[in-house]
DNA sequence: TCTGGGGTCCTAGGACCC
DNA sequence: TCTGGGGTCCTAGGACCC
């Protein structure tokens, strides 16, 4: 049997925030971004919307097109704190919630509206309450998988409530533009209409046909999407907590710049925030990774594998340092940031080593690597010598 | 005055081992 | 003179999402 699982929404989450604050707000043009060097929308209302502004829009730009609108930088701790309360909210009616961001989840109904007549009717007062009690305003999806769900939570906004069936799924995704496929964003959108998939329909027609070409363009995510295409997928609600696993900080500099120092100094900072964060959260990472982007906004990783996992500033920060070193070289560069990967609860860790007794498993593993490799160097290279005496004694006829 | 910052997952190539 | 194949680990890069 089908499960009923609900994509739920917050419509123009961090703007609703602001307007619950200072209600002034309320029915005018907003922008939720940064307004200095490379800011950029974050999200904005609906009356900005009508403008032509819209979320990823350098603010400058978005400025041009609206010059009425009020832009607020953001204030991410109020936002925590009203998604907290949603959750609450959502968690009264299934404990099956997966939070997918931070205004967004799925919820598993299965249970609960397997036998209500009137689901719009439902949902309708679910709406109703959540927008009295926590003053937020959603977009539910109802579907039997999560991927149809959202899809259907994308169709009516603000407020709206879409069902899809898997009997309407051909008639309800067809007509979609392809880009507007979950998963299928702005490089690969373009790659496929011009091979002639405008839309969702199209898609479904090739991929069941298994065409080769569209095979190829997906590689392991094509048998994913054959399945989501025609209504059928992950049904699974994750209700394990969020678990991250990397910690990363990066910023823009004011002005470009390809000074070691100059960078070396923002690397600073930010081990030092990566370094906290991971604190905080008990976790610890065997990798640090190194981001760069240049001028013309290409893209640098660097990242190096550490013989233990940790948090330690210091080690975080001097590799990021020996990273940059190896990798700077006269570039102009806008931004940099520093990642804390691979990680694990350091409790876990310390738990480990009392298990060998503080035997380090990773240095000796390592040792043992670095020896091997050793021995077989002098072995080869002995091999070789002996081969080389050996057509020596040959050539002089000896 | 061009294009943020936080993440996840996948792929591909090279080194190395057996 | 010719030159494997499977598997793992590490690193770099890219696509995507909010």
């Amino acid at each position: 049997m089908s499960k009923i699982i609900l994509h739920i929404d917050l419509n123009t989450f961090f703007v609703r925030c602001e307007e619950l604050v200072n209600p002034t707000l309320i029915g005018k043009p907003v922008i939720i971004g940064h307004s200095g060097r490379g800011g950029i929308v974050s999200t904005c209302s609906y009356e900005a919307r009508k403008y032509g502004v819209h979320s990823g829009q350098p603010t400058f730009k978005a400025l041009e097109l609206c010059p009425n609108a009020i832009v607020i930088p953001g204030h991410y701790e109020l936002y925590s704190r009203k998604s907290k309360e949603f959750f609450n909210f959502v968690k009264q009616y299934s404990p099956i919630i997966e939070k997918a961001s931070i205004d967004e989840c799925y919820v598993d109904m299965t249970k609960q509206l397997s036998n209500v007549k009137d689901v719009v009717k439902y949902l309708e007062d679910f709406q109703n309450k959540l927008l009295q009690t926590i003053g937020l305003k959603c977009s539910i999806g109802v579907a039997p998988t999560k991927f149809l769900a959202k899809m259907a939570s994308d169709m009516k906004k603000p407020m709206g409530i879409t069902i899809i069936r898997r009997k309407d799924v051909r008639k309800m995704l067809d007509p979609l533009p392809i880009s507007s496929f979950y998963g299928i964003g702005k490089k690969t959108a373009p790659r496929l209409e011009a091979i002639g998939i405008k839309t969702i329909g199209d898609l479904a027609k090739l991929v069941n046909e298994d065409n080769l070409e569209v095979k190829n363009a997906f590689g392991k995510f094509y048998y994913v999407i054959k399945d989501w295409i025609n209504g059928y997928g992950s049904d699974e609600v994750d209700v394990e907590p969020w678990d991250p696993k990397s910690i990363g900080h990066s910023t823009t500099f004011i002005r470009d710049s390809s000074d070691f120092e100059e960078i070396k100094g923002y690397l600073r900072d930010l081990s030092k925030e990566v370094s906290d964060e991971a604190k905080q959260k008990d976790k610890i990472g065997s990798n640090v990774q190194l981001v760069l982007k240049t001028n013309d906004f290409k893209m640098i990783n660097r990242s190096v594998k550490l013989n233990k996992p940790t948090n330690d500033f210091e080690t975080i920060f001097n590799e990021a340092s020996i990273l940059l070193e190896k990798n700077l070289n006269g570039q102009e560069i806008r931004l940099c940031g520093v990642t804390l990967q691979n990680l694990i609860y350091a409790s876990d860790y310390v738990e480990q080593l009392s298990i060998f007794d503080n035997f380090d498993e990773n240095d000796e593993k390592n040792a043992t690597r670095d020896l091997i490799r050793e021995l077989n160097r002098r072995m080869k290279s002995e091999t070789f010598m002996r081969a080389s005496d050996i057509l020596k004694e040959k050539k002089h006829g000896r």
